[in-house]
DNA sequence: GCTTGATCTGAACGGGTGTTCATATCATCC
DNA sequence: GGATGATATGAACACCCGTTCAGATCAAGC
């Protein structure tokens, strides 16, 4: 036995990634194997260094996918000229995007401590640019005397904090839709920031 | 060799749980072996099983002491009888405690995932009693009418999730003290419920 | 249909894992 | 100072780890 019947990188190397990312979400970094991530994808545990150099940058290729599709998706996402607009484009967008993919959300969070320092930078990186986006749009609020607050940085980590929260507790077969929490969180976004 | 001179339990002890506690925040229950923990104690791995069963309960111990420390010190925490006062005071209550023991918050969220079911439940009902304790605060303050808010639980849920944050960037030596802190949340937290 | 390269197997590597236990030494109390 | 129990060692247990690689089999293009 060698190569098996079917096989085909495009097919086997998404497998790769999707159960890599299943299993670190659910388990942690450290706790899964090569074996395990292989056993899922249904193929031996040599078979998963075609696709990665090692196990490390499977996680980094991971978290760093994640964080380029949310600069990108966010910068898709359709924005208004003035920062109340934006405010809420951002909240919604940011409680759509993350409500998608809570597993790389879970990870791009959690295991910032398993890279190395040139890895974390890279990501932290990516982080902050999204981050300093709705700074931006904090200060532009303030300076149009629309949004009143103390300090822009602080209240941009409070709304992304409080934001990020809701994938620990919000379940799609719970007491609220979607539609409830956006609209909830919303109202509370924008009581945050109000003058 | 074997016993060792000064050797003893009141000493060794919580030795132990210190090296876990930090050495689980920094790398993670998985990634941290009994052998690690035991060189940071300067033992061999064999005697750390005179204070811990087996590796897990080792990280249970630790949550379940935080939770229950949490809940002490809020108790005894003072606290006003009206619902303004009293939300002041968890607000205060919470920056403080946490950010006098980032390891032991960054582990009891972050490890919930190696317990056992048992364990989890257990950790769970502990903290569902401290969310309970805020949730009860702002339905008095609504009951009042000095509170305006849509929904209690899922504010209290963006109340915690905001000050829980703060311990991922805040730093001793940065640009904002700890006073500085704890008047911007104030403020925030006032914010979010203001008639 | 043959060739070539992509894909996977299966075994092996050195080393680390949590845990147990017989044994030795120390601290403590009479 | 001798007896007793608490405390640690160090070796051993069976097993799992990430990674490598020669060789086998398949898919794809000529």
């Amino acid at each position: 036995m060698a190569r098996t019947r079917g096989s085909h990188s495009d097919i086997t190397g998404p497998r790769v990634e999707r159960a890599a990312l299943r299993l670190f979400a659910k388990h942690g970094y450290a706790a899964v194997s090569m074996r395990q991530i292989a056993t899922e994808v249904g193929v031996q545990a040599g078979a998963l260094y075609n696709y990665t150099p090692d196990k490390q940058m499977l996680l980094v290729s991971l978290m760093k996918t994640h964080m380029q599709d949310l600069l990108a998706a966010y910068e898709a996402w359709p924005k208004p000229v003035d920062p109340l607009g934006r405010l809420e484009a951002f909240t919604r967008f940011h409680l759509s995007f993350n409500s998608e993919r809570p597993e790389a959300v879970f990870i791009s969070y959690m295991e910032l401590r398993n890279l190395t320092p040139e890895h974390f930078n890279e990501i932290a990186a990516l982080r902050s640019r999204y981050e300093r986006a709705l700074v931006e749009i904090l200060e532009d609020g303030v300076q149009d005397g629309i949004f009143q607050l103390e300090d822009a940085r602080v209240t941009a980590f409070a709304i992304i904090g409080m934001l990020t929260q809701v994938n620990t507790w919000f379940r799609e077969d719970g007491r609220l839709s979607r539609a409830d929490v956006e609209a909830l969180y919303w109202t509370m976004v924008q009581r945050l920031v109000s003058a």
